[in-house]
DNA sequence: CTGAAAGCGCTAACAC
DNA sequence: GTGTTAGCGCTTTCAG
């Protein structure tokens, strides 16, 4: 553990900084002294300290992950898959990851201020952010501040900021055409928090998908959510009580735990789904294929998504070329049970 | 964000060792000295770095977790909530906190080893380490270099290991003496893996309670598992197929995910549950209650097993007086519908 | 109670 | 190509 780039200096008899250009891969030192040290390092199990490292070179080499707080937060499962892309090709890197806490402060106290803390005082040497709001005073500070970040979903006026994200708009189409050929009209849509970007463009896409296919956007049909699934337990009742009179026949929710939520209150309300009403959701996490009927939904890669945002920040931490800013996934439709499509084979195969 | 100590020594015109001191809480330096120090830190919003901290004091800040590779991984909500609970008390202790990789790589492939790297080249101060084997090599490394470290999960001849765990024992038998009172008495076991000390305490747990209800402990009932929803299912399909013969009424799975998997199963095979058969968990993840039925299960607080198995690691890491070294939580049995109870409640109430 | 000085282990000019 | 020399920003003896 003690074990420094002195020691393995003095036993080969060369110098220090020498070791150091060795270890980093630096083109000026020759080959064979290259290899001298390489092997010595790697015999004696040596590693330079990363604090040491760090200190001299002003950059912490850990990345900071901010994601949501209360009411959706780590416990909902997309963020986790998340999570594990960045960390993961962090770690291919030679970054590690620093997250925020989930469960330890309430929405309010002192939110908003995390990346703040994770730039003044853990020095991280990027941070890879979460649903951008639509005027997110964060980007002011961070570029201010020169510290290098990536947003999942694209901000409002995004040309400049880099950010992965799904194809929101395409991907509701794939929902939206899917529920349309199996003879649906009248879907129902279960928004999210209307601050958030891609809350808004689900519902753009939803509003686009109808048009294309020559139906007549009903503003009675859109319902409030928040993409928990208590918000979306709390639209569910409420289409529960209009099902009929409204003419509903399906329900499109903005995510999957929505969905799920809208589910449970469709089913306790009396409802079928999918034989009453089908349900599609979006974004593809695990828990939908457990639940009864298994969901229907639009599958975002999401841990491809972390890898990518932990790429595009490390490049430009690391000042690498830079290549695209933006990255956009095609998103993809899961057929579960829950939108009927098997019910329907079954009539017509 | 280039402020250093010296800027403040600079403006009181004291030495940079005394706001080192006020700073880290010194006891020798005048109350006096010491609040115009924190006054003027917290209106120039300075925080010391922590990487030169760190050098000096031999001493990275940051703690690792090491949750399982694949099959059983972060991907389990069981690991993500316990790592919830670690991060948020590390940070009100100046912690961070270094994830092991999930996905990356395989099961076989450079396992076992993550412990070494987290403590050689990373420099964690400690380290929480879950699913302790029967034979855990990792504990003589670890004692051998004198990194601190927690175990989530007792471990076999753990009287001088920091452990935390919830009472296992004790919490299967919640759950068969519930089953027991509804009237069942061909309990099937779906187990965990047997190298794992959870899972063979929980076999164990099962083959006591049953004594204690005075009933014999029927060996063809126990089935194997690994813990995971496709293992569940693997089972499910094995009880399905002999659940006749063996006169079977109730299942009783290690773990919430196995009998997520085991419920799969049987529907499947045309069984109702929990008119047919009565399945209970264990662990109490969230997910539990949107599958259908919402499962019975036995609830570890898994959130506050990982605050305390970082308070632990961190007042070891930090020399504190040591309290206990074993912290074992009482458990709990959560009745949902999986089990029949309300049935039950139905015809008697 | 406070200051001076010597590192912690590494990197990065700047020489040669 | 390689060595020398200053630091990076903080902690910690050791004096006083």
């Amino acid at each position: 553990m003690d074990l420094t780039m002195q020691h393995i200096a003095d036993m080969l008899k060369i110098s220090k900084s020498t070791v150091s250009r060795a270890l980093s891969g630096d083109r000026r030192v020759k080959p064979e002294t290259r290899d001298k040290v390489l092997r010595l390092a790697r015999e004696l199990n040596y590693h330079p300290n990363p604090l040491a490292s760090g200190l001299a070179r002003r950059k912490s080499n850990i990345i900071g992950v901010i994601t949501p707080f209360a009411p959706r937060s780590l416990s909902d499962p997309f963020y986790l898959e998340f999570v594990g892309g960045i960390g993961d090709y962090a770690m291919t890197r030679g970054y590690s990851l620093l997250l925020s806490p989930t469960y330890g402060r309430s929405a309010g106290q002192d939110a908003g201020s995390t990346h703040v803390e994770m730039t003044e005082v853990h020095r991280v040497d990027g941070l890879i952010l979460t649903e951008p709001r639509v005027d997110d005073e964060r980007i002011e500070y961070l570029k201010a501040n020169g510290v290098p970040f990536v947003f999942l979903g694209m901000p409002p006026r995004g040309e400049d900021i880099p950010w992965v994200d799904g194809d929101n708009v395409g991907g509701v189409r794939l929902a939206i055409d899917h529920l349309v050929s199996l003879g649906h009209s009248r879907i129902a849509f279960i928004a999210g928090p209307p601050d958030q970007t891609a809350a808004a463009r689900r519902l753009s896409g939803y509003k686009k998908s109808l048009a294309a296919n020559g139906i007549e956007c009903d503003e009675r049909l859109i319902f409030p959510g928040d993409f928990t699934e208590a918000g979306g337990y709390e639209a569910g009742r409420l289409i529960a009580g209009v099902f009929r009179e409204r003419g509903i026949t399906a329900v499109f929710a903005s995510n999957d735990v929505t969905a799920i939520g809208a589910i449970r209150a469709l089913k306790e309300a009396g409802l079928r789904v999918p034989e009453d009403v089908a349900v599609v959701g979006f974004d593809g996490i695990h828990l939908g294929h457990y639940i009864d009927p298994p969901l229907t939904t639009v599958r975002q890669p999401i841990y491809e998504m972390g890898r990518a945002a932990c790429r595009l920040l490390i490049d430009m931490a690391d000042k690498e070329p830079a290549g695209e800013m933006h990255v956009v996934f095609p998103l993809e439709l899961v057929v579960g049970k829950s939108c009927g499509a098997h019910l329907a084979a079954q009539r017509y195969g």
